[in-house]
DNA sequence: GACCTACTGTACCACGGGTACAGTTGCGCA
DNA sequence: TGCGCAACTGTACCCGTGGTACAGTAGGTC
C-alpha cells in the first residue's frame, strides 16, 4: 500500500528532529508548534507523542543531535588540518582556514546555532538541557585550549596569554559571526570572523 | 485615592518595556506572555493594549529602546577613552579597556543582547523590526570601521587588513561573549573576549 | 464643565500543548 | 500460520494564553 518502501525505523524521528531544528532556528522553540512539525513530516499528533513524551523531550533530543553533528564536523576539519601539516601551530592554522572555507562554501546561509538559540530561551528548558548545552561549550573550550597549550610548547608566546579566553574565542567568533551574518544577511561575515581569529592566533604565537 | 503621587506620564509604558526586556532575554519573545507583564507592572490587559496596539508594537518599542540605550553607552565609553588619550589608536584601546571593565564590574551577569534574541526568532517579527535590528548592527560597523581607518592613517598596517571584518568583530565579540558567559554562567568571559579583541587591534597596528 | 490621558472591567474567540486510549498495519520470527 | 512488536492512526477532549472589542471612569488641565 505504501508507495515508499525505503522507510527505515527511526527515520521519522530523525525527520521530526531535522524539521524542528530548522523551525526553531527561524522562530524559536516556543513558537515552533507540534502541529507544524507533524504537518511537515506527514504524521499525526499521536505519531509525534509516540517518539517524544512531551515537547521537552524533543528539545533534549534536538540538543543531543546537534552536539553530535557539531563534534563530528570539528573532528573532521581539524584532523584534515593536521594531516596537511605536522607542526601543531600550522596544522591548527590550516584547520581554521578549512573551517572558514567550509562556511564560505555553504550553498545557502548557515541557519544558525541551536546552542545559541536555546541559550536565549533557557528558562523554557529544564536543567538537564542547560547542562548539555554548557557541556557542549566546555567541549569546544577543552578542544581549543589543549591545542593552544600544545602550540605554546613549541612556540612560547612572548606576552602572557589568556589561553582560556583565546580558546573560547573560537566558539565566540562562530556565535558572533552567525548572528551578524543573519542580521545583515551576509554569508561572508562568519568566515571572515574566523579568519580574523586565525590572525590573532598567528600573532599570539608569532616568532618574529 | 492613589497612594503614589509620583506617577508620571509614560512611566507605565517604560515599566512595561523594562519588564518585557528582562523576560524576553530569559525566555524569548513568544513565551513572554502579556499576562505576566501586566502582573509585574500592576495594570490590566486593557492598560497594556492602551500603550501597544499588539505584541508586535511592543517588540518594535523594545528594539527602539534597546538601540537608544546601546548607542548612549557606546558614545560615553569611547568618548571617555578619547579624552584620556589624544592618539586615535591609544584612545581606542583605552575605550576598549573601559568597555571590558564596564562588563566586568556589573553587579550581576549581563542579561543578554536583545538584538541577538530577536535574531534567533526573527520569523516572529515584521520587516520593520528586522530592518531596525540590521541598522543597529550597521551602526556598530560604521562606528568601529571609521575609527579603524582613522587609526590606519597614523599607523599603516604592514599586512592587508579586512577593516570591515575587524570592525564587525567588536559586535561579534560582544555577542559571542554574552552567549558563552550565559551558557557557562561566567561573567568574566565577555570582558576577556573584549580584551582579546583589543589585543588583535593592537597587533594589527603594531609598529614594532 | 469639557476634554484628554491613562487607564479598568467584562466578555469572548481561536489556537496550540497536552492527555487518554483504542485501533491498525506491516514486518520478523518461530 | 499465526504471534508479537514497532510504529504508527483516529477521535475526543481540557485548558491556558494571545488577542479582539468596546464601554466605562478617575484625575488633571484649560
Amino acid at each position: 500500500m505504501l508507495e515508499a518502501a525505503e522507510k527505515k525505523p527511526r527515520d521519522t524521528r530523525e525527520k521530526i528532529l531535522a524539521v524542528a531544528e530548522a523551525a526553531v532556528l527561524a522562530k524559536g522553540f516556543a513558537s515552533t508548534s507540534i502541529e507544524e512539525l507533524i504537518a511537515a513530516v506527514g504524521i499525526t499528533k499521536s505519531g509525534f507523542f509516540y517518539h517524544f513524551k512531551d515537547k521537552g523531550e524533543l528539545a533534549k533530543a534536538m540538543m543531543l543531535r546537534y552536539i553530535e553533528q557539531d563534534t563530528k564536523v570539528l573532528n573532521d576539519i581539524f584532523q584534515r588540518g593536521d594531516e596537511l601539516h605536522d607542526d601543531p601551530l600550522h596544522g591548527f592554522l590550516v584547520g581554521l582556514k578549512l573551517f572558514a572555507e567550509m562556511f564560505a562554501n555553504l550553498p545557502e546561509a548557515h541557519p544558525g546555532c541551536l546552542a545559541a538559540s536555546f541559550c536565549y530561551q533557557d528558562q523554557l528548558f529544564n536543567g538537564e538541557i542547560r547542562d548539555l548545552n554548557a557541556a557542549s561549550v566546555l567541549a569546544w573550550r577543552k578542544r581549543f585550549r589543549e591545542r593552544l597549550e600544545l602550540i605554546a610548547k613549541t612556540y612560547p608566546p612572548k606576552q602572557p596569554v589568556d589561553f582560556e579566553a583565546l580558546a573560547d574565542m573560537a566558539a565566540s567568533s562562530v556565535e558572533g559571526g552567525l548572528i551578524l551574518g543573519r542580521l545583515l544577511k551576509d554569508q561572508t561575515i562568519l568566515p571572515r570572523q574566523i579568519l580574523l581569529y586565525r590572525d590573532l592566533v598567528r600573532a599570539t604565537f608569532a616568532s618574529d
